[in-house]
DNA sequence: ACTCGTACTTGAAACGCATCAAAGGGGCCG
DNA sequence: CGGCCCCTTTGATGCGTTTCAAGTACGAGT
């Protein structure tokens, strides 16, 4: 229980303090023997170095921050998979905080990762960027996450209005004449997607749409309620596809749909609009729009490691990637680091379970990307 | 970007160092004037504290770490919301990590979060304890989750033995007269709850039980091909009730019953076993049993807290919650920290979508506890 | 005027480690 | 045997805090 430090195990292994240090951290500079009897020492005793005195006196450690929102979230799943596997794959660590919806919190653990002289840190803001302007002076780079913002600084985000868009044609192509969007556009990214909708249907005046609030929550039982509310028309004022902005509002009409004896697809198309896990994995196929939160956490990590690379904080170039593939790249001279991504989500289409484990649905999202 | 030490503060406040570090530590000694002006000071400056000095300095941190095997695990993702509000009532962080389903990860993370001063760390192991013993003697307090092991330690688990046995009280409570269990028992955990099952229907010599092996990963896919399988079947030799092993598993015998036009739940019934949120927000209700994973975070910090106010390691009580709601409660002479929780799961039956939202479900899950 | 007490403030020491200039120890060649 | 060079090991220094014994200033009591 007491504590083993770095000098305990030199002592014991009849070596110099430095010795067992480079042990830790240059093995290749040391004699194979000597690092062999300073590792059994190491073990014998339980020696654990103790990473704040590492930190302190090395300087920042490969590990990254991330904080999120919530973790109940698919979403923030995706992201914090992504982040994972890329910033391994660099040989940083990650490590998760979550904010638990509270900026207050989100600003504690996002200030417990800059001081923790992590090399980098990512959070996926939940509210308005208002108290970014402070944070991007930080001493640490940080890159923010499925926010849209014109601030300088470095952001990676989905591409709410191609969510909106892809669905949109989705419909189209499948022949809708009446659209009915349910859901309330509570904040940006669902404000995004419901545009990008009315984008998409602008070219085709003749197919009839309509957007039903469904509380401020958009939560299943609001989905269901207003399923049941369109299951009560009549035939001809009864959409024929349904586009829940939220995958669990899409589940809630289908329910609706189902019990009160219209059948889905073959009566009424409904599509989710978020790719949410969650949503996927039911027993009623659901197509969908997925936001890449693997890619966009793996493209954080990615921006992260170029902040790091690139010591000179006197990056000039704005890169703009998306929307619809499109690719505009304009480089400026500004002083500003301005970094925006903007990563393209992808049609989950599903027309059975069979295919809907989850780790299929993985894999599908992976599948996107290589 | 250069970044601003206790000491430009002090500098620039003119005051000295010790009074800096009080103002962040113990305001109440500075007098209100003072501490306005290092507070203001420190905002205009962006000061950030270091914590790797803070931890070296003033020994550990209020925070504690979380290792988990997954991330997109409903149940981890319980334990970590579980373990998040409790850390955060007793004014504790929680850092989470990742292990990615890699022993090595685990064990590179639980060594990192060691020596990082945490207060104290909780792991959910993914396998085999045999990496426990050299880990017991560690400096800093650490609690295994849902893993059973006799090994001298603090461990908090759910009952899965109580989890098999209640989904089988459900069945015959029913009336089943064939039961079918659907998976393959991979790891412990399922393995008990397949003997909860059986210790269940040892009671009920009439029902027939019956258990079919779903390949190794026990996914939706592998419960859909098996759900086909049953579907074939005369109706005589058709079980009237099937358990899923897990809720994936459970979700695809339901797809293919329903894709063979066999009606769940009035010609049979299925139950799943695990309490998957991903199932329940399915848009086909799925009964199913609830590993408490939210109680079991909980309890877990709560025992992390034991031990940090108990600073003495020489406890000896041993001490058993479950099965069943009975509780047993013995004290040992024993040398040994072992203190040893089993949390009750609670049934979860649904019987509509209505009250699916992700939302409404997590209040069940709590309001099973209050 | 002197003492004592209260209320703050100070600054040196220690926390455990990484770093790096310098010292040590062979081996090899002349 | 001396001189060189290379490989390995050493240990003093500093990282940014916290802590705490010692200090200062001020006012009340005598």
């Amino acid at each position: 229980m007491a504590k083993v430090k770095i000098s305990d195990v030199a002592r014991e292994a009849g070596v110099s303090l430095g010795t067992v240090s480079n042990a830790l951290n240059h093995p290749e500079k040391l004699r194979p023997e000597t690092l062999k009897l300073i590792n059994e020492t190491i073990n014998r005793l339980g020696y654990l170095p103790n990473q704040s005195a590492r930190q302190l006196a090395g300087g920042a450690t490969k590990s990254f921050g991330l904080v999120l929102p919530r973790l109940d979230h698919g979403f923030s799943l995706q992201i914090a998979s992504g982040a994972h596997n890329e910033a391994r794959k660099h040989g940083y660590d990650l490590l998760i905080a979550n904010a638990d919806n509270d900026d207050i919190l989100e600003d504690h653990y996002l200030r417990y990762f800059m001081g923790t002289q992590m090399s980098g840190v990512m959070v996926q803001p939940m509210a308005s960027p208002d108290w970014h302007p402070a944070m991007t002076k930080m001493p640490v780079p940080i890159v923010h996450l499925d926010i849209h913002c014109s601030e300088p600084g470095y952001y990676v985000a989905a591409d709410n209005e191609a969510q909106g868009r892809i669905i949109a044609e989705l419909a189209i192509a499948r022949g809708a004449h009446h659209i009915t969007v349910v859901g309330r556009a509570a904040f940006m990214q669902l404000t995004l997607r419901v545009l990008g909708i009315h984008k998409a249907l602008a070219l085709h005046p003749d197919i009839k749409i309509e957007v039903i609030d469904a509380g401020e929550w958009n939560t299943a039982a609001d989905g269901y309620s207003i399923g049941a509310q369109i299951a009560e028309r009549s035939t001809d004022e009864r959409p024929d596809f349904v586009i829940g902005l939220t995958d669990v509002l899409a589940s809630g009409v289908i329910s609706a749909l189902t019990d009160k004896g219209i059948s889905v697809p073959e009566q009424v198309r409904v599509a989710g609009c978020d790719g949410n896990p969650l949503a996927w994995s039911g027993s009623v196929p659901l197509t969908t729009v997925a936001p890449p939160g693997y890619e966009i956490g793996r493209k954080g990590v990615q921006l992260l490691m170029e902040q790091i690379e690139n010591k000179a904080p006197a990056k000039t170039k704005r890169v703009r990637i998306g929307s619809a593939a499109r690719t505009v790249t304009e480089v400026t001279a500004a002083e500003d680091i301005n970094r925006q991504e903007l990563v393209r989500p992808f049609l989950l289409e599903r027309a059975s379970t069979q295919a809907s484990s989850q780790a299929e649905a993985t894999a599908i999202n992976l599948g996107a990307y290589l």
